[in-house]
DNA sequence: ATTCGATTTAACTAACTGGTTAAATATTTT
DNA sequence: AAAATATTTAACCAGTTAGTTAAATCGAAT
């Protein structure tokens, strides 16, 4: 039974994440997560009293694995540059392999900013210590000196927004040939590294 | 009576603007827009059939709004550098007054990404055009060589993520500083015609 | 004054949805 | 075998929402 219980939770969590970051937790239906489940509605609210309980579930797993390791630009003794590197390069792999993450976090802020709010303090994320750690590098004249906050706020835009738009760029730029997107898509953490190590590199 | 139906329609179609690019289209209540427009729900209907009438109003009145004349980018004599920066000026002016408008048409993307394309293509919207005049001047030496599409998305990227992420930057970078937060993206023009010239302009 | 369209009122339907319940059945544990 | 837990079934409740309807009222045009 604890085998089942586990089993059957587990289930449950993914179909919950399957059709919530699908549908949003609006459009999501009990139904429909039960459905995916494998299971009925009945057993859903046996598991999780509530829609909400459930989806702050969801969220909160979702949150803390979106939110990756910034540690990765604050703590170890590269270079600056080699840190922004392998952030690109991670981040980008894993927004390869969930491209509807933007999407849904971006739908979710927007109707509701408090949940990610707690969700931020409680983990403890610390914008403050990111910042200090760019301003550090620009005294040190590793990059070109420029307001912190629009560096990292570019930096996030480069990766983010082309998922969260996925729909769009598939439109305008490939008529939805998934091939040429795909190529696109595992073109762009190159092409960030480059476009923002050119702007930002100190030209000697 | 022309005067009261014009009159009535036109507080019915903003009173819309307002309540769904606030909510969505799943989120808006039609007797939030009744309310909102100052009549009664059964007048709402008397005016437009259903929601989804009046809602297709209202996204292909924003979609023409917010996909702006881009032949700012294609036209003109000047410099194809001149046309860029004139092209920022603009866009990020726009998202200014209508901070919400990302977010809006992100999320119904989402939802929905079939009701886009229509609009786009009846309009008549060619990205190929676009990206074509991004090559000559790449061609030209006046801007660095690289994937048309990479460009575009990156500049696009720049200007509307932010606004798309509004709250979280506010959280994450001014603790809902409001006044700092309006600063910071009346900033934002210069800062991506800068950051993006950096990298692509032919250096001597 | 009458007519006609605009607007209100208020009640209603029909569908959907989150959540509950109780009884029956299956499965596992002891 | 007995006890305890997991799961199903199926019906139900209560709240919400888009949309309808019919009658009354209002205002302007003829």
């Amino acid at each position: 039974m604890e085998q089942k219980r586990d089993n059957t939770e587990e289930k449950i969590l993914n179909a919950a994440q399957e059709v919530f970051i699908r549908k949003g937790m609006d459009g999501a239906r009990m139904q429909e997560i039960a459905d995916e489940a494998g299971i009925n509605k009945a057993l859903l609210h046996y598991y999780f009293r509530s829609k909400d309980k459930l989806f702050d579930a969801i969220f909160s797993k979702v949150i803390e694995f979106a939110f990756p390791r910034i540690s990765i630009i604050l703590s170890g003794e590269s270079s600056f540059v080699a840190r922004f590197e392998q952030f690109i390069d991670i981040y980008i792999e894993l927004l390869m392999k969930h491209p509807f993450l933007p999407g849904f976090i971006l739908k979710e802020l927007n109707r509701d900013p408090s949940g990610l709010f707690k969700l931020i303090a409680r983990r403890g994320l610390r914008p403050d210590l990111v910042i200090s750690h760019v301003e550090q590098a620009m005294e040190r004249g590793e990059i070109v000196r420029m307001n912190p906050r629009h560096f990292l706020v570019n930096v996030v835009s480069l990766c983010v927004f082309p998922f969260a738009a996925r729909p769009m760029v598939g439109y305008l730029f490939f008529e939805n040939d998934a091939g040429a997107q795909e190529a696109f898509y595992r073109e762009r953490a190159a092409v960030v590294k480059k476009f923002v190590l050119d702007s930002i590199l100190v030209k000697k």
